[in-house]
DNA sequence: TCCTTCGCATACCGATGGTATGTCAAGCTA
DNA sequence: TAGCTTGACATACCATCGGTATGCGAAGGA
């Protein structure tokens, strides 16, 4: 069991805490899991827990910035894959609808996060992981005068907003077909966005 | 203190539970809020409590459909007193979004709403009190010719959620004059979805 | 007037998140 | 390498939580 030197152990520790508790803040939901189950899971003890976290939050907190972070590269991989500054904004939109098609990712990400965190924190996490890139990308735009010139802010919250519950209504309607109609729809807002 | 007849102290014990769970509710949110606050506020016990609602989660469900209730006769009240059904749309959307500008109304009704009652319900609740209205208005300018024919639920959704989000995001700002930009944006993306 | 019903209070329970303390090996020091 | 310190946990414990079982007294029908 307890090999390596103490500060690979300790990381080690922390990577199946964070592990764990993510599968099961994903497929339980954070308040349906007790601090009991994560620490049988991890094959530790709540004595270990708190000593790298200092509370069930801020352990949930850890997990929600990992798949922001997740999310986020994954977006801006695509989005950096096209030239053009439109078709980067139109990729990326489209690979942060497709990575959130993914119940896990919706029930840290989008359920639980502002209800956990508290909203006004969810934000600043989503900001720094997500929301800043896409704001980037908007007021790219304006300036370029593709889009019409406006506060970036409102309109980055729309259509992050609008996103995050198309996603959410993605994986209840089952439907995989659904996604080609939501992007169409998504498409045409985009769309609308540019300077005729 | 025990006055009426039976039936009257009953609705009335479950109107001041209700009452009082709301106001913990959206000030301290669900998860913060202690079965004992809410029985010592209402001046009953746990029994009381649980004689009316079969659990926590059940009474906070009586008070999102209260909330979601309020808000949709807000919104269905201003675009009925319009003509026009794009008008109707644009009152509605507006109305809306100058209802969520509540930070009670958000704690219960976006933020706390969906973790606590999972995602499908939430969606089933608010479908039953206000998206339903907006998908009636959007349907049936599809069928007026006046924005392009699409899969309603889509569009529903995306629109839904940007102003559940930019609501969210004005109340965190603090700067009332937000609500003007949101809006200047809201606008332009609506009337983007008009046939030109 | 008796008796049933029911709205609610009281008393209690297991489980939960959180804490205080104990323990033992890793790693520095001499 | 003996001894000491640090730190990464485990163990034991606690207050409080949501939830339940039972008791009780008034309302209302017989």
């Amino acid at each position: 069991m307890h090999q390596g030197s103490r500060i690979e152990q300790r990381e080690q520790t922390r990577r199946i805490l964070v592990r764990e508790s993510r599968l099961l803040f994903a497929s339980r939901g954070y308040g349906a899991v007790g601090l009991s189950q994560i620490v049988a899971a991890a094959g530790v003890t709540k004595g270990a827990l708190y000593h790298h976290f200092e509370s069930k939050a801020d352990l949930f907190r850890t997990v929600l910035e990992q798949v922001q972070g997740e999310v986020a590269e994954t977006v801006a991989a695509t989005a950096e894959a096209q030239d053009d500054p439109w078709e980067q904004l139109v990729a990326g939109c489209r690979a942060f609808l497709a990575a959130c098609t993914d119940p896990d990712i919706q029930q840290i990400m989008l359920i639980d996060g502002p209800s956990v965190l508290g909203w006004s924190e969810w934000r600043a996490l989503d900001e720094a992981a997500s929301a800043r890139h896409l704001a980037e990308a908007l007021s790219g735009l304006i300036e370029a005068g593709i889009i019409a010139r406006q506060p970036v802010a409102p309109l980055t919250h729309l259509l992050s907003g609008a996103m995050n519950e198309a996603a959410l209504w993605l994986v209840s309607s089952g439907d995989p077909g659904d996604l080609d109609d939501v992007w169409a729809a998504l498409s045409r807002i985009l769309r609308g966005l540019r300077i005729e």
